[in-house]
DNA sequence: TTTGTTACCGAACTATTTGTTCGATAACAT
DNA sequence: ATGTTATCGAACAAATAGTTCGGTAACAAA
């Protein structure tokens, strides 16, 4: 990619990624946007076709390198199916705490739920398959509504451990939810 | 309250009811609330003072009265502290399925996490210091963590019970419910 | 170094949306 | 019957979104 159009993206993505630190995605404009990266309008349409398209741009940089990396880490076999079932969580945790591209500053934002949405997206799909570790053979209840209340309750417990600063370990966060999900 | 008044806010409270129910919250135009309502455009304005301040009135006025029910029946005591401590479940659950003012259409629609974040803020105060009956004496585990999971946990499964159709009756989605916090 | 390509700037522009103002009218309360 | 008040309609100003285009400079490849 052209370094011009690399230091324009960064730019654009910098920029928002700091307002949205500061104020509601609702309030921000696009003239903040261009203004604080010192690009041009036509600049950043350019780049990004609408606010909102930035928005899953942003969001895809945010969390795909780490669903990437748990992925890798664990290849192509069932990622639940080595030694430590739930060694998945930890895993994702750690990636969070290390907080690249700001992550952290963003997950306690008032944006909250705007990256905790798209956060439980690519959970849902991550669990999907998993489930059964944790909630082996519950034939009264319907699978979708497992795999919602693991990713749900992983999502909270992420936005929960963020608000209150990162205070807790990785280890002991990774307890709160198993606490939460399995109630031991 | 003058009758003229009633009728442009029914008015104007139902048009963004039905339009939330087709379109996301964002992309809803204050013309298209008025025409809709078939009020003038001061007269939207003399009503609420922005669009958002007529998200938080909807709000209100959505789970206001189910809040107020639920306190009501049970008096100033503990809401747990009578025979059934979950009861105050299964009046949620039959309040929500009972669907006033179409509320269900909006918990599913694609709008449907604006009214969660809503609906959890209320729940959060009602739970705060009702969480131990679910969790007695749990001192590894931080309170505040407690509540909010309990708060999510239920907006969560109220989400998943209206996506699916509320085809499950109360009795069966207040059981997934427990199953969610407690594990059996 | 030269040449052709491409991204950027800046400025002007259109369209949409928001929010306000005001006089006329009709519904309201007393 | 009288004074009050909500509404309408229409015209506003202001903010924002999104587009267009010519000139300029950075780039990549020869």
């Amino acid at each position: 990619m052209d370094r011009r159009q690399r230091k324009s993206r960064e730019a654009i993505l910098g920029a928002f990624t700091n307002l949205l630190g500061e104020k509601n995605f609702n309030q921000i404009t696009v003239e903040e946007i261009i203004s604080r990266a010192d690009v041009g309008r036509a600049t950043f349409y350019a780049h990004f076709e609408t606010k909102d398209f930035l928005l899953k741009e942003l969001c895809r940089e945010l969390f795909c390198h780490i669903f990437d990396s748990v992925s890798g880490e664990h290849g192509h076999h069932h990622i639940f199916s080595c030694d430590a079932p739930d060694s998945i969580f930890i895993h994702l945790f750690q990636h969070l705490k290390h907080n690249d591209n700001q992550i952290t500053q963003l997950l306690c934002s008032q944006n909250n739920q705007l990256f905790m949405s798209y956060f439980k997206q690519e959970l849902l799909s991550l669990f999907e398959n998993q489930f059964s570790v944790f909630y082996p053979t519950e034939p009264k209840i319907e699978k979708s509504f497992l795999v919602n209340h693991l990713a749900s309750t992983f999502v909270e417990t992420v936005s929960w451990w963020s608000k209150n600063g990162m205070l807790l370990s990785v280890e002991e966060i990774n307890k709160y939810f198993i606490f939460a999900v399995k109630g031991e």
